[in-house]
DNA sequence: GTTAGTTGCTACACGAATGTAGCAACTTCG
DNA sequence: CGAAGTTGCTACATTCGTGTAGCAACTAAC
């Protein structure tokens, strides 16, 4: 446990209701662990949870089993990130830069869980909820012509995915509330106007 | 070995020169096997590969020798993708198209490869100097006027590279020099112009 | 035909990781 | 205080992957 303001008395040590936190600690451990370090064993999840690795067998039965409720857990995080920006109620410009804001935070927090390709029947919900949500968040900003007519919500979709994990990698750890309200500016941003200086385009105006 | 044309005689065949041969089946087969499951075992690449698992390991002493050769087999071919286009001679959006499509279908061949963080000394180099060659050819396009000039080089940078991810992901397994062609034009359409509709841009209007 | 090179196959050694079991110690609750 | 719940620790069994060695068979070159 990296928090070392939970002191640990000793063998044998135990409060009622100390499962859960138990629980949660050994989740976030492991993605703390395998972000770095993708095939490390249980042995180093548990002394990074500050707890025997017979502890996170009596939690989690199999690897399996930990890598899963991981996964389910980023899953959920996710939503509740995404379903926290309205993106079906905002206005469309507006929920983009807050679900960006959100995404990003999350996506740094569960780098290694986000990036599981995992089967579990919630996750693949999750996932493909999302993506529904995305799809249909483009074409509202379409309808309101925001977005190019002759663009695919589809691609749209894609090319925002692709441009949160470009600004997902220069986030720090722990980022500010403002460096993500930099970061999801300079997504939405790049991708509504891209790069480019306008040749047959002039996007902005100045 | 995929290739049934090849056939096998029976224990002990072998022709002179077959080393060589084995090698590359044994590295595609890698590619093959890992993309789709990084934790194969060494058992699973030599099926793939249709030799017996101790013949890999008299290619390459160890998992992390197989590894490690494949990543650098990568990036070389990396490397020549990007220099075929020609991205310090041509003009820069002439190389940003031609560079994006050799780099699409390479990605797309080794795409478990690509994602190894590897420290080999050759990858490393291979990668920083695409990174700068990258980032050279967007200071040349921006000296140009083609790309904005408050754009940031190295986000553009990183920008691009979320966008071949993008456009990498819905490519068949063997795209057609046409596909290739068009998922490029795509890549560089988006980096551009966005997909903002024109006349402004809604979100920051001032 | 002989030789060198390569491979398949079997067998084995070794280590690492996983998963289980039992017991003592400790904390909280009633 | 007693009961219930939780944990650390040790010990153990088992499985799995890795890496090595030796031998026979086969092919191409000479």
């Amino acid at each position: 446990m990296r928090d070392d303001t939970e002191r640990t008395p000793g063998p044998g040590r135990a409060r009622r209701a100390d499962a859960e936190r138990t629980v949660r600690a050994i989740l976030a451990a492991a993605e703390r662990v395998l972000s770095q370090e993708p095939g490390a064993t249980m042995e180093r999840i548990a002394a990074e949870a500050g707890v025997a690795r017979t502890t996170v067998h009596r939690r989690f039965a199999t690897r399996e089993d930990l890598v899963s409720s991981l996964t389910v857990l980023a899953a959920q995080q996710l939503e509740a990130a995404v379903l926290a920006g309205r993106p079906e109620s905002a206005p469309p410009l507006v929920a983009l830069h807050e679900v960006t804001a959100n995404v990003l935070r999350i996506k740094r927090t569960w780098s290694f869980a986000m990036g599981v390709h995992s089967e579990h029947p919630e996750v693949m919900r999750v996932h493909t909820d999302t993506r529904a949500r995305c799809v249909a968040l483009f074409r509202r900003a379409r309808d309101a012509g925001a977005v190019r007519s002759d663009v695919d919500p589809d691609w749209a979709s894609r090319v925002y995915y692709g441009l949160i994990q470009a600004a997902a990698e220069d986030l720090a750890e722990e980022p500010t509330p403002a460096e993500l309200d930099a970061a999801a500016a300079r997504v939405v941003d790049t991708l509504f106007t891209g790069v480019g200086a306008g040749g047959g385009t002039p996007h902005r105006s100045g």
